[in-house]
DNA sequence: GCCGCGAAGTTATATGCTATTACATTCGGG
DNA sequence: CCCGAATGTAATAGCATATAACTTCGCGGC
């Protein structure tokens, strides 16, 4: 028989899976607040163990942040996926431009982690982090569902990147809400999305058409 | 002969203008770091004031971050007003959308103060803060330089704003500097204002071309 | 089997920030 | 000139981050 102090139920001292633990916790907590709504102290307590045993998986309140930002841009890219994938009338794009916006306005405490705080720009070349941002904007490329013509297809797949980040901000704002609110917020993003599709059909006409030119 | 304890060079006790010290103060100090950055104490310090001396002015951290970011938005909008007003080769609408960028990205901290945190959203409808960002907006729709068409106009001052804000987001994320770079954010910025004024042209002639008809 | 080392957790503590309370000083109008 | 309001100070409570020193547990080599 051995000791059982533990106070979790059919547990021992040691957690099992404190790291695992804190991340998907801190994201509950940042769901409404942010990252402000992040504390090392509240987590621990939370799940039961000392308030410094989590400097045992992390360097500091940095380090959490940085691993529960990478954690929230892998649970929006499989979000995305997801969208896209599921067959519908709509098209991928425009599959992940609603997604994008409904993300952004549901869960805007870990939106403004991911990308309106500069943990993310501070993210080292080859970070957990880093890469987790590129793997997302690479599905913005996909989206596109469009052939590599030059760099148009990443430009515009930045362009309606940008363009759903700003829709998401000012919504945030509450821009929508008072007198100008004439357009919903899903309305300017079908928007961009129609301008997006228009602007690679031309693109990609030209191309031909220069192809056939050459040859 | 007075007491004279005060350690500011030729002043007493009181400083004479506290608040709008701090204001400035924590608008230096937010540059960089953003809303975290701003320590009520760390400034009554620098200030030579003792630790609780700020909360005279301002009932809790919160109320001065609203009175900074609302000084933030007055700076941004004189800002934006001087570079429309200057003559110039280019459009109003581009030098405020340039403006913008340029704004966002070397204030960058005070740019995320403004745009990106909960502060902004939760200020009431009357409160300085909120008068502050409506001024802001009113002179995107100026910037239009278009005549009122139905909503047409505000909405299009809508995703203009909305897309200038992600351009920020994007650049201070550092998707532009990776493998992605072909397009500069400058040259983005220009294309939105391009489309912007085409949409807008087309919308104008649409207009002016129903009322035609109708008479 | 047991031993010992390293991973993971604990208690105690230092430091820094927010915020409140009670007291002191100055300014300005009646 | 004096009194009250505005403004500042000292002292302190409470919470969060972070570190140090000690404890417990699991596991792999012998």
């Amino acid at each position: 028989m051995r000791s059982q102090v533990a106070r979790k139920p059919g547990n021992t001292y040691h957690h099992g899976d404190l790291r695992d633990a804190l991340i998907k916790a801190a994201l509950r907590e940042a769901e409404q607040g942010g990252a402000e709504a992040i504390s090392i102290k509240a987590l621990a307590k939370q799940l039961g163990v000392s308030q410094p045993a989590p400097y045992r998986h992390f360097a500091d309140r940095e380090a959490l942040l940085a691993a529960v930002t990478a954690e929230a841009f892998r649970q929006f890219s499989a979000m995305l996926r997801e969208a896209m994938a599921k067959p519908s009338r709509q098209s991928k794009l425009s599959r992940l431009a609603q997604t994008t916006l409904d993300f952004g306005l549901r869960r805007n405490g870990i939106y403004r982690l991911m990308f309106a705080s500069r943990t993310v720009s501070c993210a080292a070349k080859g970070s957990e982090l880093h890469e987790a941002t590129r793997e997302t904007f690479a599905l913005v490329i996909e989206a596109l569902d469009a052939p590599a013509v030059g760099f148009l297809r990443e430009r515009q797949a930045l362009k309606i990147w940008a363009a759903l980040h700003g829709v998401v901000m000012l919504a945030e704002q509450g821009l929508f809400t008072g007198e100008a609110a004439h357009a919903t917020r899903e309305e300017l993003v079908e928007d961009f999305v129609t301008e997006t599709k228009a602007a690679l059909a031309v693109a990609i006409k030209d191309a031909q058409r220069q192809k056939k030119a050459g040859a």
